[in-house]
DNA sequence: TGCGTTGTTTCACC
DNA sequence: CGGTGAAACAACGC
């Protein structure tokens, strides 16, 4: 399920292995996923070289000379894997296709052939996610029509008062708070439940509910969570299991399993109708003070 | 086989 | 106008 950490990874593998090689051949074998593009046709990078790769919330943009710009949401179960010439791979994303498998996968519907012979592969399971090309002047507008907040880590990351001000208003759960991207952009489902975990706060607390102190211990929570997850490459959940590496994740895909703080159960709920995985033990609600009766 | 799965958009409503 | 909650949508595997 990518998300901020995973779309970075990409972000990241992109600049490094494509950046100034040139597009020999694409090959699009499900048109579809261009539905909302404006170019439709990807051929139009043939003979364009990578300039550079971006990332605001989980969207990666893909600038090449030619002022053209490929947009790409991964949603649900998007996967890059760049295939060397020697068969070097680097994989972020989904965990399917299986990373040491054969490529082209059978969802695997969009190639990039570059002029040193690497490939870019990018496979969709579920083929929720959307690739969208066009002009470079219009990648801005593009990203700006999302409303997206303060990114939850890295340069200009939300602050404690951002967060804590974007709360007030709200009295929905603070997990649905901040899978809000107009309030911090990047966090997603597992990233939500492991920063909950991290700061104690029980995932159905009403947003407007949490005093400054624990907004801020959140706020370095969420950073925390994202950060974690770039380390390790993004985190491996396959189907609703997690495959946790240094205690990460620590609640996500963990249900039934001990908590590794208390040595409680983790359990699952829903909130805001998402799979939520926390430890009751370590993250109490905090109830509002009951009005007990006085005389 | 129907349900679960996600990020995002849309809509009705207050 | 803005917040809320629900529904819709994309499609697949178990």
């Amino acid at each position: 399920m990518p998300e901020l950490p995973e779309v970075e990874t990409a972000r990241r593998i992109i600049e490094r292995e494509l950046t100034g090689r040139r597009v020999v051949a694409v090959d699009l074998r499900l048109p579809k996923l261009f539905r909302d593009s404006e170019i439709r046709d990807p051929g139009m990078l043939i003979g364009q070289t990578v300039v550079c790769a971006r990332r605001r919330a989980k969207v990666l943009a893909i600038d090449f000379d030619g002022e053209l710009s490929l947009l790409v949401h991964f949603k649900l179960a998007g996967q890059l894997a760049v295939i060397r010439p020697d068969g070097a791979r680097s994989i972020a994303g989904h965990p399917v296709p299986k990373p040491d498998g054969p490529y082209p996968h059978k969802s695997t519907h969009f190639d990039l052939r570059f002029d040193d012979g690497t490939i870019a592969h990018f496979s969709d399971i579920r083929q929720f996610g959307w690739y969208r090309l066009m002009p470079a002047s219009q990648v801005q507008p593009a990203i700006d029509a999302f409303k997206f907040g303060p990114e939850g880590t890295g340069r200009d990351a939300i602050t404690s008062t951002q967060l804590f001000a974007a709360l007030q208003r709200r009295s929905i759960p603070i997990k649905q708070a901040i899978l809000d991207q107009t309030i911090v952009a990047g966090v997603g489902n597992i990233y939500a439940d492991e920063a909950l975990f991290q700061a104690r706060i029980h995932p159905q607390q009403p947003a407007n509910s949490l005093s400054r102190a624990l907004v801020s211990r959140l706020r370095d929570a969420i950073e925390w969570a994202l950060d974690m997850g770039i380390a390790q490459g993004g985190a491996k959940i396959i189907h609703q299991r997690a495959y946790p590496q240094n205690d990460f994740p620590a609640v996500h895909g963990r249900e039934g399993e001990p908590c590794i703080r208390c040595g409680g159960t983790v359990r699952k709920i829903t909130v805001a109708t998402r799979g939520t995985y926390f430890c009751p033990a370590c993250q109490r609600l905090r109830k509002p003070k009951t009005n007990v009766t006085t005389v």
